[in-house]
DNA sequence: TGCAAGTATGTAGTATACTGTATAGTTTAA
DNA sequence: TTAAACTATACAGTATACTACATACTTGCA
């Protein structure tokens, strides 16, 4: 059980972002009941994967939102099972043609350069 | 030559964000000279190419500033082709980057799906 | 014990990327 | 010829995702 510094050194992101993640409903950490002094705030591991899992989904242009839908089908026990597979086929299908978008951005870039290198462009 | 209206229908990009996308210099269209009543704007086949180049890369997470640098390593004269090919390549490894994430990001769905069926999640 | 460092809460400010509104002039088709 | 539709310009407003600041309390170490 981690305290909110020490999960922003292991992931690389910055406290105030975690705090407003959790402050939008992507996670939550907990408080030790048996401590009274204080309301400091303990992260576990699933935390950390929670995190890794945001940061790789940002990079490729999921929005908070849509990262949510995913993380509340992962750990939701609200949402029925029926569902939970629905938004994550979706999400499956988004990450595919994301691939394809990447790979004919690729392609017209690797056009691009090539045409650069022979003085056309 | 089109005008920005038939520019919008063809691309499916409101009129206001391709204003707003010239504004921040990722392209320009061109008023005609021997026109004296209007100052009507037209977008050549140039211009629908980089809106859809700036579609495709931004839902897989490229910023405006990011499209942009790609935009003018393709177009800008004024840049040195040692200048353009740096960019470039730049943007090709971030493309795999991204490619790489978005296969881990699908992994780690998949395996949750996993523990859905079996009733695990 | 005292003080730096860490934590919580709340609120305001910033950057990016639009999106809408107002105003005014132009074109086109009935 | 006039009304609907299109165009340009400017500026305000919104949504998303942070980021900073102020305040106040707590912990840990010299």
């Amino acid at each position: 059980m981690k305290l909110i510094s020490q999960l922003s050194k292991e992931t690389g992101i910055p406290i105030g972002t975690i705090r407003f993640y959790e402050k939008t409903g992507l996670f939550s950490g907990k408080t030790k009941k048996d401590v009274t002094t204080n309301n400091y705030v303990y992260y576990n591991e699933e935390v950390v994967e929670k995190l890794r899992f945001i940061q790789m989904a940002k990079v490729v242009g999921f929005s908070l939102a849509e990262i949510k839908e995913v993380v509340d089908a992962w750990y939701k026990k609200q949402l029925s099972k029926k569902a939970k597979l629905e938004v994550l086929d979706r999400k499956l299908l988004q990450i595919d043609s994301k691939i394809k978008e990447l790979k004919v951005v690729k392609k017209q870039i690797a056009i691009c350069k090539d045409n650069i290198e022979k003085g056309i462009g």
